[in-house]
DNA sequence: CGCAACGGCAACCATACGGTTGCTGTTTCC
DNA sequence: GGAAACAGCAACCGTATGGTTGCCGTTGCG
């Protein structure tokens, strides 16, 4: 395991999401620094173990990826499994809004 | 347990969103006819209860809500969280696009 | 060279999650 | 009135999740 990587499944990208620390990593991530494990453990109260199994999992969602450098893994933040959410959420959104003005109509016409 | 409602937190929506089945029920909701749980549970493999299990998940993230009819409860799909879920992806998205042209106002420069 | 920083790996733990089965309680409708 | 449809409740089960601790391998640096 531990691989995967870029999933286009709208689910698995939500379901890593859906974890506040996740999210912040990833809020954090999202200025374009990449970094390294110590220095995103540095500011929690969590043990850097538990960032790094965080990390994966965002890895494996493809949110996020890795480069080794030296004798750190520096995280750096990947938009496109974002734009894929947006777009599912968007959708649904859609045929929501189609649904409610059809009503609209039927009540008006 | 099983209240909370309309929670605004992005991280619990995006929780709540991270299951297949679940995003299916939201998905075949969000045609905004509200439907019972025989309904929903008809076309799927699972058990009625595991789908009232999923609709409850939904329901406390608040994106979709009860109303009982008769002897069903019809469950209907709520677009706020969904909403809301596109917003903080949009500032994420944002963030990283800010620091992009930043990086390349740089390299340009 | 040798210590300190950075991490990977594995074991372990408690609790949450997804799902099932079984039973009971209301509406509906013939 | 009574069977059938709809649903709520509770117990139970296996596995995933979030977290910890401990230990070992590299890399960096004074």
């Amino acid at each position: 395991m531990t691989e995967a990587v870029a999933a286009a499944n709208p689910a698995a990208v939500f379901a890593a999401l859906g974890d506040p620390t996740r999210l912040s990593l990833l809020s954090r991530l999202s200025d374009g620094h990449a970094r390294s494990i110590a220095a995103l453990s540095a500011d929690t109260t969590l043990t850097r173990q538990a960032v790094t199994k965080h990390l994966h999992v965002l890895q494996d969602a493809g949110l996020v990826a890795s480069v080794r450098v030296g004798r750190e893994s520096r995280f750096a933040f990947r938009p496109e499994p974002v734009a894929a959410a947006r777009g599912y959420l968007d959708t649904v959104s859609a045929q929501w809004d189609d649904a409610l003005s059809r009503l609209r109509a039927f009540v008006e016409g």
